[in-house]
This record gives structure tokens, sequence and C-alpha cells, in this order.
DNA sequence: GGGGTGACGCGTC
DNA sequence: CGACGCGCCACCC
């Protein structure tokens, strides 16, 4: 039912395919409305349950984590991102390539 | 009930 | 090209 931003936020989160990213503003959109963007860095700054939510997996308008305090604090999600084969140019993903595309339901 | 803050986005100067 | 401010909405106290 009436889910909070919060909650289809988390959903949009869940959704993002392995080796893929998305923006604040994709994940905003998806869960209702672009304008949450900055609801989303709030929401996965609450991130109850990473293990479900890669918010590694979002990064902002720049391709490039947020600037502000990095999860785990510093590039530690890029390196997840590499991980999963994602590429890097410098230190912003290579949106052309891996930013998550908007699957039409 | 009200106020303040925020892991963004975009426009404009 | 670079930097700054504003606005949108929701959550927390």
């Amino acid at each position: 039912m009436e889910q909070s931003a919060f909650e289809k936020i988390y959903e949009v989160v869940k959704q993002i395919p392995y080796g893929q990213v998305a923006t604040y503003g994709q994940v905003a959109a998806l869960a209702g409305n672009k304008r949450w963007a900055r609801v989303v860095g709030y929401a996965l700054h609450a991130n109850p349950d990473p293990d479900h939510i890669p918010c590694y997996r979002v990064v902002n308008r720049e391709g490039r984590v947020s600037d502000a305090f990095a999860f785990g604090g510093g590039n530690r999600q890029v390196e997840l991102l590499k991980a999963e084969g994602v590429e890097f140019v410098g230190d912003c993903v290579d949106m052309e390539q891996y930013q998550w595309e908007r699957p039409v339901y």
C-alpha cells in the first residue's frame, strides 16, 4: 500500500542489475518523481538494509559517487562497482555504457 | 504543528 | 569553462 517514498526508492535501488549503475535522479524518477533526488540521497543514507540496497550502485549525475560521504568512507563503493565490471574514467563511471536504462514495465 | 536538514538536479551568472 | 544559488520533497527532532 502507500509505501513511503523511502520504500519506493529502496525498491528501485534493489532493481538495479549487476554491473550497472543508476543516478539519484533516475531512481527518484522511477520511484515516482525526479524531484525526490534529495529524498533518494536521504533514503540511501538511512539504508536500513544495505544487504539488499546496493547504494553503491547509485551515483550522482556526474557518474561519480557522493562527494560528501561515500558509504564505507572513501572510494569504497567505486571499488565495488569496478568489481562488478563497471569501468571508471578517472573517478566517474562510464555512464554512457553502465548507466541503468529505464526498463519500461 | 512547526522548523531544520539533506549521499541532488538544473539553471543561471 | 567554472562556480553559485535556488528549488523540490521527505524524514527527523
